[in-house]
DNA sequence: TATGAATGAGAATTCATTCAT
DNA sequence: GATGAATGAATTCTCATTCAT
């Protein structure tokens, strides 16, 4: 095993156990034992147990906010952009449901308070979407609210779907899911 | 101080540590000292830590639901029923915000799994919210999708605005609410 | 067992393990398990090892320089008051080893860096000391030298000479141990 | 850099960092980085820390010895020997006081309980230091008590004195050193 | 020889829970 | 019932040492 891959093995041991069973129930010792690493080699890449979950945040952030505008219709109507972008949202949280469940622990946590909330859905690669909503709004395609709002108004159904989705409280088929991105649309198109 | 003064003592210390710090942050002992109480109280009234967060998190729902319904206009036009829900439900969460953060926390911690996460919207009070929908639905004035996508739809988005809300992303006045509020009935209506 | 008894036993556990180990030798589980303590009992006395080993100090101190100064005869010529103050510095040390191969480890280390070394002869009690120094030097009785080099002419080899005593590298006897402090007093007298 | 030079800054490395911060403070890692050489190198040259501090210890004395007895007026009287030898022990401790300070740490530890604590003052080279008391004794030059004690009777004082200087609680200018290697001469000349 | 990533036993400390008072 | 001192299992983290390269 190369280096890479214990920092790896330990980075997804953590998301795993901790996805799971929460900050709680994921001590060091097991991260470690599951990553089939010894107690102390976290500890070679990671300052500390927060380091490394910190950093975990921000691994799994970059790569959801490269899934999100993946394939990014920028040529298209406004309104194709912003059913494309819900779309990949559901899409990319269904795909790695651990992922998912990590990120939502650690935004309702205190690790998750010196984060700025919102940067689940902003950061350096989500200008697309502050630029999406703010081109909208100029053309008066959207409604005249707070962007804030209005990014709560389109994601904030999906994030609450996606979520009782992968604790199993309800299923999402393709054609639900393509009609719960209309629905968020309607909530913010004039 | 009166045995049930105690108690009550107990779950508004607990409730304040945990909304604040997180579990993580709430030792038994802090707890008991914040509430006057002897640390062996808390055993005299839960059973364990975690019967008195189960405890918190029951007495806090039926608060909430409470909330929800008061005032409830059961006489007006249905439409005027759900823009009366949805405003109540940010007022009440807006008034009492550490309760919130601590439903956000419950909710997102292995404690919540053990509830049915759609209890936050669903239990015995709620059946009135349960049956909007469903009255909603059969006159056709809302979308042909799972009651479990409506609710989330309306409800999301206020939960996230909310949140930003209490975190302090954002500043909610009355009209952006009422506004809000009409934008998430938009979302379910046909 | 009371309350005031498990400090007493932890402090003395601690010295004993301390003085033949080191400060290295002297784990907490160690030192709780010889006290017949829980390993969390420690926590309830001392808010970390470092305070608990600070304490240790402060307390030996004061009793040290109480013997110093017990039964000083106060009246008497200058010269019988600093063969009094000597002798009884080393039956004192030699009455408790271990007091004094602690202090001699606490002096010696970062931990001791905090403290001014010179408090070993110098603190509330020892004003009396430091005045007889000073009152021998103004009378011309002994030399013309900082007070500092004084102290150390006339305590420096029974420091030493006790040292050697407790490492078992020597014996002394009542007779060497009064020629000895003779010897001292040569060392500062004109 | 040799294999010599690399021996060389382990042991300076090890030197500097527990005179500074003591033995707690002086991890293999650091010593290792500080001397600019792999962790696992300081086992290509000491079998275990203990050694590689054994070592250091050991190297350090027989400087010190031979510092001591350098320029040492052999065919001088007696007592002018004796002054050379305290001199010439103060002005090596000041010219080195790192040296100092861990020889200081090695003799109050376990580390030093292994070797005879009068080995500072004992050894091969000292030979001609146990000759010059013997010799002062049989000469009735200085006092009839035991050889150990009329040691720490001399170099006791300076010994403390220059611990004092050291940590910075004093200062030693050369006029003072004179006079306290004198008064040492007092306390054992009959 | 030299390296430094990896190890895991051991360290200090925390904290839910108990129980004698 | 109420207390809070005491507990000890569990947790995070350190560090001397090893070993494949």
């Amino acid at each position: 095993m190369t280096t890479t891959d214990k920092r790896r093995e330990i980075l997804h041991s953590a998301l795993k156990l901790i996805a799971l069973n929460g900050f709680q129930g994921a001590p060091t010792a097991l991260i470690a034992s599951r990553a089939n690493v010894g107690a102390g080699t976290i500890y070679c890449y990671f300052e500390s147990k927060d380091v490394l979950i910190q950093t975990l945040y921000e691994e799994l952030e970059i790569r959801m906010l490269a899934a999100l505008t993946k394939g990014y219709p920028g040529t298209q109507p406004l309104r194709e952009r912003f059913i494309h972008v819900g779309k990949s949202f559901v899409r990319y949280c269904l795909a790695v449901p651990m992922d998912f469940r990590f990120l939502e622990q650690f935004h309702n946590s205190p690790h998750g308070a010196a984060y700025r909330r919102d940067r689940i859905l902003g950061g350096k690669d989500q200008d697309i979407i502050h630029e999406l909503f703010e081109k909208a709004q100029k053309e008066q395609l959207i409604k005249d609210l707070p962007k804030m709002i209005l990014m709560n108004l389109f994601f904030g159904p999906l994030l609450c779907v996606v979520r009782d989705h992968v604790l199993g409280f309800a299923t999402l088929d393709e054609p639900t899911i393509d009609r719960t991105v209309d629905a968020c649309w309607d909530a913010i198109r004039r």
